[in-house]
RNA sequence: GGGCCAUUAGCUCAGGUGGCAGAGCACCUGACUUUUAAUCAGGGUGUCCGGCGUUCGAGUCGCCGAUGGCCCA
């Protein structure tokens, strides 16, 4: 078979839009004006500090730089929108200033094109701030159309695709990563300012523990061995503080090899945080500093409207008991429940569907799952889960079938979870060893057993408190997205074709 | 994993009961020296997501598959 070698101009039709402003390019390089060997382009001003300080500017020159976003031509007279990081400007070119032959090329310009202009700023019979041009540069020729400029880029399929081509058509998607990069930074620097030292541990990992969750699986080559990508680095930030560092934090992402949904991506970004000689109590006044720190500092307010619905993040949050809020939602009161049988049997009935080898605190948590976190919308901590849950968790000094943990819940959103860390490695052992068995029984998202993070914690890990916050979810909330795809600048999807 | 919905021009979308593939924007040709989704005159540029089937005839009906969205587990 003869493999016939085409150009992709030559496989375009030739009145195609794509073929058309291929057949510009070749034009202007057989002109020796090929736009792509230029190197460099100093602009003095952004659209926005034009816009913004039009008065100090009116009559000046100035000299700018962006997107061609939209051309309106009116014979020896035109005007089109330039785009840059900073917004939009409009520009006029008159066939008297620019010349004959480079205003011909300007009207051969298309949407999408970059180009330099040096011009000066006035504004139009209409009122609108103009950059006059008296000459421009082209400084990439865009070979696509752009979107449609009145309706945008709307197909979600190709927004999360093709996410360059929604940044440059769809301004809010810009200002929620924008947002997204604002409270990242808020987090950084309360946690710096609160004395925690910023790490990082490591993403592939013999044993993927820290969590309940499948891993990913992938294979180093020179080791020959599998490694996981992490799941949480909760067990690497507690060898931290093992080796004496006293307050540090991470923020990076997590691998879970679970389902794609409105709030599940398979990676992710978490803030942890451990704190020696802190507990939960700690942890939690970190988690409503930081919630209602950052909605204060990028949306003006701790009450913000998520989807609809007033939330006030103001604290101090509510709390109250895994154990009270099932009794409260559900009816049912575990606490009056001694065995894994009778708690089975009560969920079940009351129409709750358990597995049949879920264990007491399986149990509680399953009917939390279905009766209580739907109805969790204002801020709320969720306290004192079961042992058999929360196998890095210390127990409670007064009930040692519970530990002193927490997740606050917000708009029925598990946003982050903490607790004064296990640090008894022979009790620790004993649960990883418990979640063995539950592994062995076939539950795959059981706890490995890291056999090194126990030989730390035999050292001895002072008494901490450590605390998780899922940063996607706190974006959604503050962004008043709906779906965690829209706060991830590149979702996972699965390839075209 | 299950259910529902969507997929038609570069983009946004129409296309009762099966009968020649449509609009707006974008694009092309021409007019127009301060426009504002500029306007005016002309031009349709298509693997109707893919495959199989029913039919004289499928964008439309059936089955299988792909991708995405929403709901449920």
């Amino acid at each position: 078979m003869r493999r016939l070698k085409m150009t992709e101009a030559e496989r375009l039709d030739p009145s195609s839009e794509l073929a058309v402003r291929r057949r510009k390019l070749k034009e202007l390089q057989a002109k020796g004006q090929d736009p792509f060997k230029i190197d460099r382009y100093d602009f003095t001003h952004r659209a926005a500090e034009i816009l913004d300080n039009f008065d100090s500017l009116e009559g000046q020159q100035v000299t700018i730089a962006g997107r061609i976003m939209s051309k309106r031509g009116h014979g020896k007279v035109s005007f089109a929108h330039i785009q840059d990081g900073s917004g939009l400007v409009q520009i006029y070119a008159r066939i008297n200033e620019l010349g004959e032959e480079e205003y011909e090329q300007f009207k051969e310009l298309d949407l999408g094109d970059i180009i330099g202009g040096v011009g000066k700023v006035f504004k139009t019979r209409r009122g609108e701030i103009t950059v006059g041009l008296k000459s421009y540069t082209l400084l990439s020729k865009s070979l696509r159309p752009l979107p449609e400029k009145w309706h945008g880029l709307k197909d979600t399929d190709l927004r999360y695709r093709q996410r360059y081509v929604d940044l440059m058509v769809n301004p809010d998607v810009r200002q929620v990563f924008v947002t997204r990069s604002r409270i990242i930074q808020f987090i950084r620097d309360y946690m710096t300012k609160e004395g925690f030292l910023e790490v990082e541990t490591p993403m592939l990992s013999p044993i993927a523990g820290g969590a309940n969750a499948r891993p990913f699986v992938t294979y180093h080559n020179a080791l020959d061995m599998e490694l996981y990508l992490r799941i949480a680095p909760e067990l690497y930030l507690k060898r931290l503080i093992v080796g004496g560092f006293e307050k540090v934090f991470e923020i990076n992402r997590n691998f879970r090899n679970e389902g794609i949904d409105t709030k599940h991506n398979p990676e992710y970004t978490a803030m942890e945080c451990y704190q020696a000689f802190g507990n939960n109590e700690d942890m939690m006044r970190i988690t409503e500093e930081i919630i209602a720190g950052a909605a204060l500092e990028v949306t003006g307010s701790m009450k913000i409207t998520y989807q609809g619905v007033d939330l006030d993040l103001t604290p101090p949050w509510q709390r109250i008991s895994m154990l009270d809020a099932v009794k409260k939602y559900s009816g049912i009161d575990f606490s009056t429940i001694k065995t894994a049988e009778e708690a089975r049997k009560a969920a079940q009935e009351h129409g709750f569907k358990v597995g049949p080898e879920a264990n007491w605190g399986q149990v509680l948590e399953e009917v939390f799952d279905a009766a209580v976190e739907p109805k969790l919308i204002q801020p709320v901590f969720i306290t004192d889960h079961p042992v058999e849950i929360s196998p890095l968790s210390k127990r409670k000094q007064d009930d040692p079938e519970f530990t002193a943990r927490f997740e606050p819940f917000i708009f029925a959103r598990e946003m982050a979870n903490g607790f004064s860390e296990l640090n008894d490695p022979i009790d620790q052992r004993c649960r990883f060893e418990e979640q063995m068995k539950q592994k062995e029984a076939g539950d795959d998202e059981a706890h490995p057993l890291d056999e090194d993070f126990l030989t730390a914690l035999e050292y001895g890990l002072p008494p901490t408190g450590g605390l998780g916050i899922g940063i996607d979810r706190l974006v959604m909330l503050l962004t008043d997205s709906a779906s965690i795809r829209d706060v991830i600048l590149f979702p996972t999807m699965r390839p075209k074709e």
